[in-house]
DNA sequence: CGCGGAATTGAAAATACTCAAAATTAGTGG
DNA sequence: CCACTAATTTTGAGTATTTTCAATTCCGCG
């Protein structure tokens, strides 16, 4: 079943050294404020929130933003590309926890024990907003509406996990699957994109890892989905050609 | 694979009406504070908690402490005795999501939608203590180290589900078995109970439904490392007799 | 054009499930 | 306290699903 997917060693394709932003973020300016950590804050909060959230960082393909065990200083916003983030097992293997989407915060597992629980890798190549965690703190006394928002962000999170022990513990692969292709469409359409038509990041095998099957399975199942009239499938292009039946599929349908 | 356990009706076994206590609940001297919401709190602090936590509330065996979709208010701390969340799948089968005991939180999936994700229902007679959330709120401006603990709390219960995760995506049913047992274990020892002979709370079928797989497969494994010398198990009394090969079974040995 | 990683496909095998029946335990009322 | 009933658990046999292993095929890239 476990896949062995290979972490890239710490050595190679590191991150780009210091290529500090000339311009300093700005949450206003983004397009993803209404989904991230400002959500919901008015204008000045907003502008104390960037007045601490550090540099940005780019990650290339195949990068950590920050490994299992590292300490925990700051929280990263995904700007721009994907990201997984993992656990290994005691076996050694890799666990695919989940995927990230411009917009998603990474690194809320790690302020329980002070570091990091996954590691996160950039799927492609990919940039975050740092948000030193001890500034936001400090912030969270003086901006309630920002510590409401991420209350609701740390437990939109344990939400996100709760659903994901429903599909691996109580759903058969092709419902999986289904679920899977449902839920990323989703998280598309909030960020403006097509959610029937769209480009995966990951690797069958990571695919399979996630849903706790294989690459075989993962790529069977395409292929039926394909037969069946209810995807079209390139390589990591995705098309859902009956969103309907898909979605009947990802909540039980017997097919 | 899913087992469909029964859900009490709402009529069924209601909760005590309003079996307010006498004695307001105290943290202080709460056997459980140090696993709870007051840890690392200073005695003024946890006397500011303390004012803030309504009554306690008894749930009898098989009642609901709430349900899916009720709106939230507050969080609840377990002081006696056990509970269970559920979800619901869109086929209307149960999946168990976690097992809570003394000194544990429920509800804080509930903060990001303002209505419980999960059903808690009490596996035996048990109580909680209540904690309306707008007033922790309140607190947290005033009191710096509960908001970060809460924080930890929060945390924490993020990498409880991954580890649910890792257990769900990657391994085969009697390495899922022995985590289980070994995880129910380590935290009876946290509240000084013996790690290695306690009482299973929940039904076989419960534990399979949680571990994502049947009632019979379960029955099986029981059956299996009684035979092996793992364990002395008789009915829901586990004694674990050999504490080194569980845990290397928990770890993945091949057997 | 060829190389290497990734994906697909097939066949056999393993794991866990389903269905069915029996055994055990818990709960209830006499 | 016992008898009876319902609920839970155990065990067996057969089956379905998914994995494993192996062999191609496909695709991007130098």
């Amino acid at each position: 079943m476990m896949a062995s997917i290979q972490i890239a060693p710490s050595a190679v394709r590191q991150e780009t050294p210091v290529a500090k932003e000339a311009s300093s973020p700005q949450c206003a300016t983004c397009g993803l404020h209404s989904l991230c950590l400002p959500t919901g804050l008015g204008e000045s909060d907003m502008q104390r929130l960037d007045s601490i959230i550090g540099r940005r960082r780019r990650i290339p393909r195949d990068g950590h933003l920050y490994r299992m065990d590292d300490g925990f200083a700051k929280l990263y916003a995904v700007r721009v590309g994907h990201f997984k983030t993992y656990q290994v097992n005691s076996s050694g293997e890799q666990q695919i926890t989940g995927f990230q989407m411009p917009g998603e915060l990474l690194g809320m597992d790690a302020i329980g024990a002070g570091r990091h629980h996954c590691g996160a890798v950039a799927l492609e190549d990919s940039e975050v907003c740092e948000i030193p965690f001890a500034r936001l703190e400090e912030l969270f006394g003086e901006v309630p509406a920002l510590l409401r928002h991420f209350h609701r962000l740390m437990s939109q999170e344990i939400t996100r996990e709760q659903n994901a022990m429903l599909l691996l513990g109580g759903m058969r692969a092709e419902q999986r699957l289904a679920v899977f292709l449902v839920n990323i469409g989703a998280r598309y359409a909030a960020r403006g994109y097509s959610s029937n038509k769209f480009q995966l990041r990951m690797m069958r095998e990571e695919i399979g890892n996630y849903l706790g099957l294989t690459i075989e399975s993962i790529s069977r199942l395409l292929s039926k989905f394909k037969k069946d009239g209810y995807l079209k499938v390139s390589n990591r292009e995705i098309e859902v050609l009956d969103p309907v039946r898909l979605k009947a599929l990802a909540a039980g349908a017997t097919h």
